[in-house]
DNA sequence: GTGGTCTAGACCACC
DNA sequence: GTGGTCTAGACCACA
């Protein structure tokens, strides 16, 4: 299910992280569902539980997971999906208006997003 | 001339590298313009002239500048502009294909590209 | 009659021995009620019997209840609800210190009082 | 400076953390300020230097630290100090209500109020 | 010197 | 079985 690329200079817990929360933007994870105990994880991706850990804690403590000691780890209430789907307008307002700074112009960018749209289909 | 967050995670060092090659990419910075010295920009700034000296050492292994031992640092051949231009168009694809994927609406993108494009005037 | 939040960080028999100790303390629980059975409260609020038992068991360690086998759980001596008034006595002062330290003003303080004071009319 | 109960059974991490955050709430603490050093603070409590580490990060996370990688953690601006306040608040107005529910008289409320007010001075 | 990350391995509480 | 905490010890990046 995930993916950790040892090359990738970004901690193990961030990448981990961050692909937690990708499936919560994108709705493979939903609210409640529970996910891959902190030893079973580890071991398919050949880490320590700490790391796991850590990346399930600070996802609980900025809100995507609760934590149920004894049972597991599960999806908090997808209002954050929200949460997530802005921050990556921002993410996309920001970029647009460096392009606009480089001097790239609008319709090129347009091409793009008309591309990028066939391709998801 | 440049500008430092300490506070933000991206080292420095980074930052400062990061702001040169915009300067570049948008022309403000030219071929064979002079850098200021490494410690009278670490003075301004308020950091340690060893940071200046990390970024534009950096800089100049990714083929940025060039310098001249006694002289200084100067900006190398400009063409690196359109690099960069292209390295933010990969960014934009990259980016545009990620919101879709999130299950964005292409004319919610295309509002906030009329959007920047407005402010930028 | 008791309400479990799974989330909630303090273990489920903790929970559920704070609810049987304030029941006694308000007086809902009197000397010599029969609290339910291990096995349809753990039912009744869709958690493991283990848990249930738990509580009873630190419970009567603690004085608050005694176990007939074969017949149930029951109250003891209502004289614990003195014992628990002063409880939240003591809490009260420690609290007050503790605001008074944070420059809280006791005008402040008293407000609140007043005011649930009515809420609670 | 900080003071670590063993016995304790609340995480040593966290009896830190209460102990910064009511230290800005109180004052001691201001915007800025340095805390001590990871390694040092762990060697002066006898603890584990990832324990002091894992404290500083979570109040990070929270908002009431910077941290600036090579030279340490900061207090953060002290608006934090007004939500630690406002957090003593809601406690107080829980326990008040909690007390009236045992029908606790508010006089006697209020003389533990005066009391602890004169203790303060 | 600073903090950040990771591992290995231990022990605990809860269910 | 679950997650949570802690230690010891290593290595890295940054200033």
């Amino acid at each position: 299910m995930f993916v950790i690329n040892p090359q990738d200079r970004t901690p193990i817990f961030s990448q981990l992280k961050k692909q937690i929360i990708e499936f919560i933007g994108i709705g493979i994870l939903k609210e409640n569902d529970q996910l891959p105990s902190v030893r079973s994880l580890a071991a398919d991706l050949g880490i320590n539980p700490n790391t796991v850990s850590k990346a399930y804690q600070e996802l609980e403590l900025q809100g995507y997971l609760y934590t149920i000691t004894g049972k597991g780890c599960f999806i908090a209430k997808t209002i954050k999906s929200e949460d997530i789907k802005n921050n990556k307008l921002e993410e996309f307002r920001r970029l647009s208006k460096e392009c606009y700074r480089y001097k790239i112009d609008k319709n090129t960018l347009i091409n793009i997003l008309n591309e990028e749209e066939v391709n998801e289909c």
